[in-house]
Order: structure tokens, then sequence, then C-alpha cells
DNA sequence: CGTCTTTGACCGGCGC
DNA sequence: GCGCCGGTCAAAGACG
């Protein structure tokens, strides 16, 4: 396995997506671990939700590639770097009240829920989305326009997402998903497959695309809260790549 | 034979 | 009211 597909399977799934499992898991026993001063505080950070209605949490994610960031929600500034993205966010995030977490391939600003930055990032996202975006007409932020805010205000599911650069589209995150449909969206060279996960009760689901500017990047949105841990789902998996982060969970 | 994927149809929300 | 669009359903086929 190449090593982009290693660390798209190992860690930001497992990394991210665990502060919205009802359960706090231990740190991931793998090489591609989370840092070990990071993990410590995983626990005790908002969660990485995009709850835009809600507007309580917030967690601004950013995809890295050789070095670079990408912004995932728009009215976020591009940045080169880590720093650079700290010192762009300036702006909308006082000192203190943002924290960049690295990951060995993944990037994610987290800012505390209920500070002024969080507030002004949730107005700079509304303005966005009904403007311009950070990645231009094409992006797949277009989809949440002023109206589409409704629909999500409805559903009040925890929702947030992440981009990778990957091969594959479906990140092993160790659950099991069924996949229920698949759309062509306007503007998009890729479509945009629909999963639910199979466990009885659970209705999470997620949506996983493609970037038109770069059929590398996958964007993978999750929406709920599994009712259930991954190792109870299926223990029949024998991949230690793609399943090392949850084989102690 | 059971499970999963594919894909066209359908539905609801929204803008005009 | 109509058309567009995203999201979901469900029948049919593929696969192990």
């Amino acid at each position: 396995m190449e090593r982009s597909q290693l660390e798209t399977a190992c860690l930001p799934a497992a990394a991210l997506y665990a502060p919205l499992c009802p359960y706090t898991p231990p740190s991931p026993p793998s090489l591609l671990a989370p840092l070990p001063s990071l993990q410590h505080k995983l626990p005790q950070l908002p969660p990485l939700v995009h709850e835009h209605a809600a507007g309580t949490n917030h967690g601004v994610m950013f995809s890295s590639d050789h070095g670079r960031l990408y912004p995932l929600l728009p009215g976020i500034p591009f940045c080169h770097d880590s720093a650079a993205a700290c010192d762009k966010l300036a702006g909308f995030a006082p000192l203190g009240s943002a924290e960049v977490i690295n990951y060995s391939s993944l990037s994610i600003l987290v800012m505390a829920a209920g500070t002024s930055a969080a507030a002004k990032v949730d107005n700079e996202i509304a303005a966005a989305a009904t403007a311009t975006t950070c990645h231009g007409p094409n992006s797949w932020w277009k989809g949440s326009e002023k109206g589409k805010m409704k629909v999500r205000r409805k559903m009040r599911e925890p929702r947030f997402c992440f981009q990778t650069r990957s091969d594959v589209d479906v990140l092993d995150d160790g659950y099991k998903w069924r996949k229920y449909g698949q759309k062509v969206v306007k503007n998009s060279l890729h479509p945009r497959s629909y999963y639910r996960c199979t466990h009885n009760n659970c209705r999470v689901k997620k949506r996983v695309e493609r970037l038109s500017e770069d059929c590398r990047m996958v964007i993978t949105t999750y929406e709920g809260r599994h009712t259930h841990t991954p190792c109870s789902d299926d223990a029949t998996t024998g991949d230690h790549t793609g399943s090392c982060t949850f084989t102690s969970f």
C-alpha cells in the first residue's frame, strides 16, 4: 500500500471521528498515531463538528498536501502551512481562541465553542455560502446555501467533514457502510456517493465525493453519531493497515 | 442464497 | 406554479 493510502486509511478517519463517538477512545496503537502531546488533548477538544445551525461547535478542517493546507469551509483563507494558518486566521480567531492540530497528513483548526472567533467564522461562512467560496463556483460547499441551512437546522444532526488525498474513495474508519445512492451533483465532475451505517438502529450517514479541481482529493462528510463502537460492528476485518487504529477499541 | 452495488424514479425544498 | 437540485428509495443485477 502506498504511503498516501496508508495515511488515509489509518490516521485521519480514525483520529478525527473519535470526538464524535459517544465514548473516549484510547490512543491508537499506530506508527502514524497523533503526536503524543495531542493524544491527551483530543478528548478535551470541542467536537470536530461543523454544526452551523446550532452555532455551538466549530471544527474547521484543513487537509495537508505537501505542506500546504486547503481550507474546507468558505471564508477561511488559503494557508501554506500551519504557521500561516495561524497568522491568517488571526483575523478570525484571536490569540488563544483557536488551535491548529497537526496529524501526519492532516491539519485541523479547532476553535473553542462560544468564542468570538467561532461566532465570526460562523458569520463568515454564512456570508460566503451565499456569495463566493474559497473553492470557486465549483465548490462542494455550494450546496449549503441559505435554503439548505434551514434543512440542516431541522435535522440537527452533528456533521463534520474532512478532506484528504487518497486513491480510494471510501476510507476504512472501522465502521461498516452500505451504499444507498450515488448522484451526479451540479458543477462537479465526479459523482457523490451516499453511505449509511449498517449497524442496527444506527442512522449515521456519510457522503463521499472527489474534488472536481483535483480528483485525488476526497471529501468525506459524516452526519450523525454512531450508537455503537466500531469493533462491535464487524470483527472480521483482517486488514491491518486499514483497521489498525481501531483494534484496541 | 444472502448481501451489496447500481441506477432510474421519486420526493421535498427552494428560487424565480 | 414550475423547474432545478440534492437526497433517498427500491428494483434489478452482480458477486461471493
